[in-house]
DNA sequence: TCTCAAGGCCAT
DNA sequence: ATGGCCTTGAGA
């Protein structure tokens, strides 16, 4: 195999696509765009555009407009507070564990890509490979075409089963899939069947509904999600042996949820314009309630009774292990949350910004966008219901629950952390780390 | 000790 | 003013 050829796999500058040189002040960015930037925050440039405000910036125009230039810096996250006010040099900044998952995700797909082109090498001794595996048991009962998740048609069960339950071929068919259908019956493959109650594999396992397909299907952001977890889930699957359906997957799963979740915080309304220090700071308080209220969500949106659906379109029976104690409160709450299925959003910013957090830099900022964010969620209750006081004053009761019900799933993934029973290097790690080191 | 994201320098 | 290369230094 050629590892020379990684030409194509150079990360282009998101500012003007020259090559990227490293992390600089919060984005992988080339050496030019780090340089402009710096010159431009250190010495206090102000830019005017002698355009429209819409220069198209690349390798060739970046000079020319160095307003919009900056505009697209400031667009793609680049941020100014990284740049230091006392000049001092050397060292590391506060961006610590948000760059560090940034790149390990980059790396799996680098990775992926590596293993697709291994695949094609070996493309034809694998396609005359039989083995035995089970999973093709669940694959021929499956009312989705399976087909659609081979690189190419192939009617044989022998190869059909090699194909799915191959690592080698994992990457392959990860990248092929395009919807949520074809990811769920991949999920089975790789993680094993969506009743994961049931330690054995069943032959016989319940479908997901199609409509419930169709919903999932509905969010790129979703797919994109399941991607980056199945991915994960075949890395340590091949690195460290981890069983389909054990904690260990469930806890690659949430960790992936929780990248998702602080890459909405990051990217949302108020949030971004907090200094990072502060950001850092709300989502060490309150990542594990959002954690909880994205998984309340699904089963608002897309649950059925006595189980919870995680993301990867397997379902979960309540008796689970999946937080311990925590999972049926969760269903119940997740009832009663139902009238405000479509204000979560909204729910989410509450958790963000309600968070009990002292000695913020902004607070006075925070505390402002807490009455806006509280302000949009009464108009948005009294605008859909006529009983909307009542509903408002409950879903801050269930807040209080939802604090309760984190705090339990907190601790109970601290203890996993604690006792080693769970994969290394991800954000969830980071986030239980830095609990330890305040507690 | 090594890493890598800061700031600095200087030819263009 | 730009941008490639160098130096620095906290944290892993």
């Amino acid at each position: 195999m050629n590892f020379l050829c990684e030409v194509d796999l150079e990360e282009q500058c998101p500012v003007c696509g020259d090559k990227v040189s490293g992390y600089h002040y919060g984005v992988l960015t080339c050496e030019s765009c780090k340089g402009f930037f710096k010159r431009t925050v250190q010495n206090n440039k102000t830019y005017v555009c002698v355009e429209n405000q819409q220069c198209k910036i690349d390798t060739s125009k970046r000079k020319r407009c160095p307003f919009c230039r900056f505009q697209k810096c400031l667009n793609v996250g680049m941020r100014l507070e990284a740049v230091r006010a006392d000049r001092m040099r050397g060292g590391r900044n506060k961006f610590g564990p948000i760059y560090k998952h940034d790149r390990a995700l980059k790396q799996q797909k680098k990775a992926l890509i590596q293993a697709r082109r291994l695949r094609i090498e070996s493309n034809q001794k694998d396609v005359t490979f039989t083995s035995n595996i089970h999973s093709i048991a669940i694959l021929h009962n499956t009312k989705l075409n399976p087909n659609k998740l081979l690189s190419k048609p192939c009617n044989s069960p022998a190869v059909l089963q090699h194909q799915i339950t191959s690592p080698s071929n994992w990457a392959m068919k990860l990248e092929n899939c395009s919807n949520a259908a074809e990811l769920a019956a991949f999920a089975e493959a790789v993680v094993g069947p969506h009743h994961t109650s049931s330690r054995s594999i069943s032959t016989q396992s319940p479908r997901i509904p199609q409509l419930e397909i169709e919903f999932l299907q509905c969010d790129p952001r979703d797919l994109q999600l399941q991607k980056n977890i199945f991915s994960c889930l075949q890395q340590e699957q091949a690195c460290r042996h981890i069983e389909p359906g054990t904690f260990s997957s469930v806890y690659v799963m949430a960790d992936q949820l929780l990248c998702s979740i602080v890459e909405w915080a990051r990217t949302s309304i108020f949030f971004k314009e907090l200094k990072v220090s502060d950001q850092m700071k709300l989502l060490h308080s309150c990542w594990s309630e959002l954690l909880v209220l994205e998984i309340i969500s699904r089963q608002v949106l897309y649950g059925t009774d006595g189980g919870l659906l995680l993301i990867t379109g397997q379902q979960v029976d309540t008796e689970m292990y999946l937080f311990s104690g925590t999972t049926l409160s969760c269903v119940q709450v997740s009832y009663t949350l139902n009238s405000f299925n479509k204000s979560l959003k909204i729910v989410s910013q509450i958790v963000l910004f309600l968070s009990d957090v002292k000695e913020l830099e902004e607070h006075r900022f925070v505390e402002s966008v807490q009455q806006q964010v509280e302000g949009a969620l009464l108009k948005y209750t009294l605008a859909s219901s006529s009983q909307s006081c009542n509903r408002f004053t409950c879903l801050q009761l269930y807040l209080s629950e939802l604090r309760s019900l984190s705090i339990l799933a907190e601790d109970y993934l601290y203890y996993k952390h604690l006792s080693g029973e769970v994969p290394c290097n991800n954000l969830l790690n980071e986030m239980l780390h830095a609990k330890c080191c305040w507690t």
